[in-house]
RNA sequence: CGGGGUGUAGCACAGUUGGCAGCGCGCCACGUUCGGGACGUGGAGGUCGGAAGUUCGAGUCUUCUCACCCCGACCA
């Protein structure tokens, strides 16, 4: 029930229980028979749907298209590159053996020893290696480039810790993999797509993100540069959300992909991957929801307005919904997915907290009194507001109030966001701050001893270098070293 | 892999010095209700994580074992 949720967001040791609970009392997901996977249920789904959609339309809106690659990958083919082997080996499932046979003692199914496989198969933690394995055949020429693919897939990382959402042994992610024929080209698209990122975490999931580029040490394994978008989590807690790698021809010299340029010269391929995973659920469940469960940004809600009809018998509902009916059409015919639960067997003040804690934006209350007054009970989910208005034209009233609410929670985020964001010029100050969370924007020397030692003494991470950040230069805090510019450190998921 | 904790009905839990297996929520049936998580009556539901031991008798005591959760190390 929503109700234990209370209070237990006031204090910093209980959120991830707060989180937890909320992930299975929203119906969002549970925890599967296996250990460190979820199972991803019906509305938990809906809401991944709409972010597929979404992200799905503005990568063809730049030319990507999808594509389809196998979830086992030969063993050999991880080892090509090296950093990526050293980054990956260590966290994979691999397949040893094809068959299983009855147990000769009766009890159930064995593997059978004499299937073993020649070559173990990895199930896939990312997919770099069998995919420029593939492009290996795929690009001869120029002409066959740029070659822009994504995949929406499944992966998997023997993570030793999961958690809901964010970090889970399995998980559904989109890869994008493309080949340039150029460096400049590459970059460029890198950027390119840490940018629609951002743009999507802001304008649809209202989650503000800071762009930046990582540290050498917190760089993707055989990556030249990686670009992160990330994000602060009502724990003041930072959450990488997405991130874009720079790969260079690191993988095109590992599987040997080279392209004839119009010189008629062999050439290596230049490689770019970038990738957001079902994480951003979680990260979307962090930024907003409250003490009645989550807020969904209007956005992506599977349900963007909840209609209650309260009534005492069946001629009440009847009225009641040929009064709502028009209403609906109206609603669907401007694009807003639309709930009316009439249901008997829950009553409305049921209804009223069930919706809540699911997070649908808007809710319609619609009773006798209602009809007789020509009004309806209008409440939005960010603020709990409950508002009388005329039920004539309400459908443009709905439609307003779901930008507005859109609007209102990434403002919300930003500003709890700022509030979390401090700059600190010394080493002490800084391991009082980092005590309590959010972000820290700090000067440091570019060395990744320095980092680590960083690291070790509070906890805090390099989140990354911003990109949109103040570029002046001063002093690093540890070290005293000349450093370019702040950088921002936090405590991280 | 270290440190802490929990395993008893679908969920959340209680169970005293060892003595008939329990409460709440949920579920099913019927009725009354219905503007902020309704109530009454009746009903179904258990290998007390597993194994061994002590005992006339173990949810309870002993030993072993397994699973899960939280805090670290690792990571999106």
């Amino acid at each position: 029930m929503a109700k234990e949720l209370k209070d237990l967001t006031k204090r910093a040791d209980d959120y991830s229980q707060w989180y937890n609970e909320l992930v299975i009392k929203a119906d969002l997901a549970e925890q599967s028979p296996v250990r460190g996977c979820m199972v991803i249920k019906p509305y938990g789904y809906a809401i991944w749907e709409k972010m597929q959609q979404t992200l799905d339309k503005m990568f063809k809106e730049t030319g990507v298209q999808n594509a389809y690659f196998p979830l086992l990958i030969p063993k050999s083919f991880l080892c090509r590159e090296a950093e990526h082997v050293e980054g990956f080996a260590k966290e994979c499932a691999v397949v040893t053996h094809y068959r299983l046979k009855n147990d000769p003692e009766g009890k159930g199914v064995v593997v059978d020893p004499e299937a073993k496989l020649e070559e173990e198969l990895i199930i896939r933690p990312t997919s770099e290696t069998i995919i420029w394995g593939t492009y290996k055949n795929w690009i001869h020429s120029y002409r066959d480039l740029p070659l822009l693919i994504n995949q929406w897939a499944n992966v998997m990382r023997w993570e030793m810790r999961t958690r809901m959402f964010l970090r889970t042994a399995e998980f559904l992610w989109q890869e994008g993999h493309c080949a340039h024929a150029t460096a400049e080209e590459s970059e460029a698209r890198t950027v390119q797509m840490i940018n629609l990122y951002a743009a999507f975490a802001e304008k649809y999931m209202a989650m503000p993100v800071i762009k930046g580029v990582k540290s050498a040490n917190e760089r993707f394994a055989g990556a030249l540069n990686t670009y992160t978008i990330e994000a602060m989590m009502q724990d003041g807690k930072a959450l990488q959300a997405g991130t874009s790698h720079n790969l260079g021809q690191n993988f095109a010299k590992a599987f040997d992909v080279t392209f004839v340029n119009k010189e008629n010269k062999p050439e290596l391929v230049w490689a770019n991957s970038w990738g957001v995973s079902t994480r951003l659920m979680g990260a979307l469940i962090m930024t907003h929801s409250d003490d009645n469960g989550l807020v969904l940004p209007p956005h992506l809600a599977p349900i963007q307005v909840v209609i209650i009809p309260i009534y005492k018998n069946a001629d009440q509902l009847a009225e009641i919904s040929k009064h709502v009916e028009p209403i609906i059409i109206k609603l669907k015919e401007m694009g807003i997915s639309v709930k009316y639960d009439d249901a008997e067997n829950r009553r409305p003040g049921f209804k009223f907290a069930d919706y809540e804690l699911k997070g649908v934006p808007v809710r319609l209350a619609i009773g006798a009194r209602d009809i007789e007054n020509g009004t309806v009970e209008v409440m939005r989910r960010d603020t709990l507001e409950k508002s009388e208005e005329k039920l004539e034209g309400i459908e443009a009233r709905v439609r307003d109030l779901l930008e507005e609410i859109q609007e209102n929670i990434y403002k919300k985020a930003l500003a709890h966001r700022d509030s979390l964001t401090r700059t600190v010029d010394t080493y002490e100050e800084f391991k009082k701050e980092i005590e309590k969370g959010g972000f820290i924007l700090a000067h440091w020397d570019g060395t990744e001893e320095t980092e680590l030692k960083i690291k070790e003494e509070t906890k805090a991470t390099l989140r990354c270098i911003p990109l949109d950040g103040d570029t002046t230069p001063g002093k690093c805090m540890v070290t005293g070293k000349p450093s370019k510019q702040r950088v921002i450190f936090a405590r991280n998921y």
